[in-house]
DNA sequence: CGCTCAGTTGACCGAATTCAATGCCAGTGG
DNA sequence: CCACTGGCATTGAATTCGGTCAACTGAGCG
C-alpha cells in the first residue's frame, strides 16, 4: 500500500526489513478524495502527516490580492506535508488535481519512530530535503527560464519522478491539469501558458492534452529545457 | 558561539541545557572566509556540514548557458547545507557576499546526535524545513510579485530573519549585495534592478545602498510587498 | 592620471499580460 | 432531438513590464 514511498526511498538508500515494517506501521487510515478539493488548508494544526498514495496532489500558495502559485505537485509515494511534522502548521494549501487516495500517519507515531529508528528517521528527513531541491530548481525555473523552457523543464521533471514510481510509460503520463493551473505552476497566465504549449507542440517535443502528455523527443526535450535530474538525487548512497 | 543557531531554535521551541550541550559538542572548527568566495561547490561529496557563525552566504544554481539564480540567504545562527547531511551532496554552490565565518558539525557526530537526541533531531529537520518555506515563498514571490513587490518582500524577509538574532537595529540592516548579484536573487538585470531599487526610494519605503539597507515606513513597505511573516514559523510550539 | 568596477540612465525591443472575442465540447433539461 | 449552459481552450490586438544595448558618471586606487 505504501509501496510508492518504500521504492522512492529504496532508490536513495537501502531500507531493511525492519525498517519497513516500521513504516507500515505508521500508517493509520486511509481516505479518498475526488479531484479539486482543498485537502489542507494552511494555519491549522496539525497532527498527522500525509502520503499520497494514488492520484495528484499541489501545494499552493496566493497573495492577498488573489493571484495564486503553485510551489509543488507530489505524485504517489510523496509525502504532501511530512514538513508539517516538525512546522505543525502548513504556510500553504494542499489540493487535489486528481481522484486521489491519501494515508494518515500520525504524528506521534513519526515521534516514536524517530525515537526508535534514527536510519529511518533520515531516511523522512530526505524526503523533505528532495522536496527543498524541488522548490530551488523551480526557483531556477521562475527567475531565469522563459516560459517555453520552463513548461519543458516541468514535465521532464514530472515524467522523471513517475518513471520512479513506474506511471511514466513510453513517455507518455497522466497529467490532468488544466491550462490555468499549469500557467499556477510556470508563474505564467492562461493565455501564455496556451501559446508556449502550442510552440512545443508545433516545434515537436511534446503534447500536453488536458489528461496528458506525450512526450516526443525526450533527449531534445530535456535540451531545450536544459533539464539536468542532479537535483531529484536518484542515486543510491549510504544516508 | 553557535549562540545565533541555539536563539533561533529557542525562538520556535524549548532546548534543554543538555540539548544545548550536544549541539555545542557538533563543532569540530571554524573558518573564515573573505567575500565573494565559492565555500562550498555542488556535486561534491559532503562529510560535514557548515554553520554561519558571522556574515552572509548565498546558494546559486545556474544554467548550462551561464544565467545565474539565487536560491537563498543565509545569514549567522543558519546552517548553509544541513540539508547535505542526508542528501550526502548539494544541487548548488555556496558563497559567501560578505566576510564570514563559519563552523564545521561533522556528519558522524550529526549521526550519534539523531541516535541519542531524537527531540534535538527534529528541531534539527525543522531548521532545514524553514529553509523550504523560504524557497516555497520565494516560488511566490519569482511567480507573482512584480520586480519591485519582489524586492520589497526580499528586504521585509531579511530583516525579520536579522531581526531574529539581533542584526537589525532601527530598521537598518548591513546588506552588502551589488545590484547585480540582488538581481540574481530577484530574477531581474542588473538594470531593471537598480531601476526598481529607484522607484522603491522615490516612494519613500526603503533605501538599498551597496552595504546596507535602511527601511523608512516598515509597515507601508510590508503592504507594498503583501508580506505575511508567516512563513518564518516564529512562534513557539512543542516540536 | 588612467584604470576598473559599480551604479545610473536613455532608447529600443521583445516576452508576457490584459482585454476581448470565439470555438469547442459535455452535460442537461425541455 | 435540440437548445442552452458552463468550463476550457484558442486566437487577435493593444499594452506593459522587464530585457538588451550602449553610453556615461563617479569613486577608489595604483
Amino acid at each position: 500500500m505504501i509501496d510508492g514511498l518504500i521504492q522512492r526511498l529504496r532508490v536513495r538508500d537501502d531500507v531493511s526489513d525492519e525498517e519497513e515494517e516500521a513504516l507500515r506501521g505508521l500508517i493509520s487510515e486511509t481516505e479518498e478524495f475526488p479531484a479539486r478539493v482543498t485537502v489542507l488548508r494552511r494555519e491549522k494544526l496539525l497532527d498527522r502527516s500525509v502520503l499520497l498514495l494514488e492520484g495528484l496532489m499541489c501545494r499552493s500558495k496566493d497573495l492577498p490580492d488573489g493571484q495564486r502559485q503553485i510551489t509543488a505537485l507530489h505524485v504517489p509515494g510523496d509525502f504532501l506535508d511530512l514538513h508539517g511534522f516538525t512546522l505543525k502548521r502548513l504556510d500553504h494549501d494542499v489540493m487535489s488535481l486528481a481522484p486521489s487516495k491519501v494515508a494518515y500517519a500520525p504524528h506521534d507515531r513519526l515521534i516514536r519512530l524517530t525515537e526508535q529508528y534514527p536510519h529511518l528517521t533520515r531516511l523522512l528527513w530526505l524526503t523533505t530535503n528532495l522536496d527543498a531541491a524541488m522548490h530551488r530548481e523551480w526557483v531556477l525555473s521562475l527567475g531565469q527560464r522563459s516560459g517555453a523552457q520552463r513548461s519543458a523543464a516541468l514535465f521532464c521533471e514530472i515524467h522523471t519522478r513517475l518513471s520512479v514510481v513506474g506511471k511514466a510509460i513510453n513517455r507518455r503520463f497522466e497529467f490532468p491539469l488544466n491550462q490555468t493551473e499549469l500557467g499556477e505552476c510556470l508563474g505564467l497566465t492562461v493565455v501564455h501558458t496556451n501559446r508556449v504549449l502550442r510552440e512545443l507542440r508545433e516545434i515537436g517535443l511534446v503534447t500536453f492534452r488536458r489528461g496528458g502528455v506525450q512526450i516526443h523527443d525526450l533527449e531534445a526535450l530535456e535540451t531545450f529545457a536544459e533539464f539536468d535530474p542532479a537535483y531529484l538525487y536518484l542515486e543510491k548512497l549510504s544516508r
